[in-house]
DNA sequence: TGTACATCAGTGAACGCGCGTTCACTGATGTAC
DNA sequence: TGTACATCAGTGAACGCGCGTTCACTGATGTAC
């Protein structure tokens, strides 16, 4: 029966478009299945809450992205490139699947907390490439944590007004904008 | 008598701190009557229902943050100043009442819409900077709305990293660090 | 091929609970005479 | 000063509703002989 997994794909699908759109608490049970095309019980065959469920599709979506933002900034030799590579997969990225991201970037902060500690999280990729950077000596902006805000600040920002129609344009199309105005502001020796 | 503002204003900071930690849904009307110490029933003599006490708090708090951050960049003659200003302005606010920073920052995008269309928002104030500083030439990163993104997006990125003490020192001390940046940012020519 | 039984994805009605909301009431304070 | 009444901030018990969750059941499909 391929059926089973038709069914369970398009209740996480409904589920993540919903939660995206009201959130976790205001997206009814009810909704997802209506959406789904299942019945209510369904759900609490393959989670064991609403909670745990919510949970599961975040921490899926999240360490997905966090790995191709790992593996982007692999792809690159400089401390430069690596930033760039990291832009424009996270532009990518949301570009593929809006719903999948504004639903990591609307309830990342009620779940991030229930990843096991010390899970390496996206931000901690973000911070190995400017870490680098400083100790080789490309980065000025020498406060790691300001750095690292600086970068993921620009282009969740961005992403940020893309979903809401201010951008003007795709996120896609603005990425090498935002990719040279991250390496002005974090390459250069800070004043402070 | 003045118990009467007392109460009410005990409720407001109440309902702001519990909308902070939990979000609107996630605190109930219970919680905030009885954190404040009145009955739930007071709650109904001073606003119609719960939806319109959460607006009514973040319409006040948001534009009195949009007139403080207008009147910072008033403050400045020019563009690289009037950026400062504000990045300055905004760090102070949050330093002074970071429940109430943390309130508008995570219930924004549920209570913007309902402004009255065509409210003077805080993304206009910035806007307007990055607008002029474009026609007046100090800005080389042309594409107007990545550069409000750029600012935007630096400055609430380090608040969030400070809410979830990530930032390593106070937002405060970190002010001057962030705007230098911004402004490398956006006054550097594009090179896409 | 037909019959009897097992499996299991999925149902849907029912449940109790917590929530936001209401409203008849209280009791302290102010006012008139 | 005392009495009768008005006002009004605030109460708290009760309400119904929508929600997440449960569970006895169904019926289609697979398996054994």
């Amino acid at each position: 029966m391929r059926a089973e997994r038709e069914n369970k794909t398009k209740v996480e699908m409904a589920a993540i478009g919903l939660f995206a759109e009201k959130g976790v608490v205001g997206a009814s049970v009810a909704e997802i299945a209506s959406a789904a095309g299942v019945s209510q019980g369904y759900l609490y065959r393959h989670w064991k809450d609403k909670d745990e469920m919510a949970f599961d599709l975040f921490a899926r979506l999240y360490l997905a992205l966090r790995d191709r933002f790992q593996a982007a900034a692999e792809s690159e030799p400089t401390t430069r490139g690596r930033i760039a590579a990291v832009i424009r997969e996270g532009c990518r990225v949301h570009d593929e699947d809006p719903a999948g991201f504004r639903f990591l970037l609307t309830t990342q902060h009620q779940h991030l907390g229930r990843l096991p500690a010390g899970t390496h999280t996206m931000v901690d990729v973000v911070r190995g490439i400017i870490a680098k950077g400083i100790a080789k000596g490309d980065i000025g902006l020498a406060d790691e944590a300001a750095a690292t805000a600086v970068v993921f600040g620009i282009f969740l920002q961005a992403a940020t007004f893309d979903l809401y129609g201010d951008l003007g344009r795709s996120l896609g199309e603005t990425s090498e904008v935002l990719a040279a105005a991250c390496w002005r502001a974090v390459a250069g020796r800070s004043a402070a």
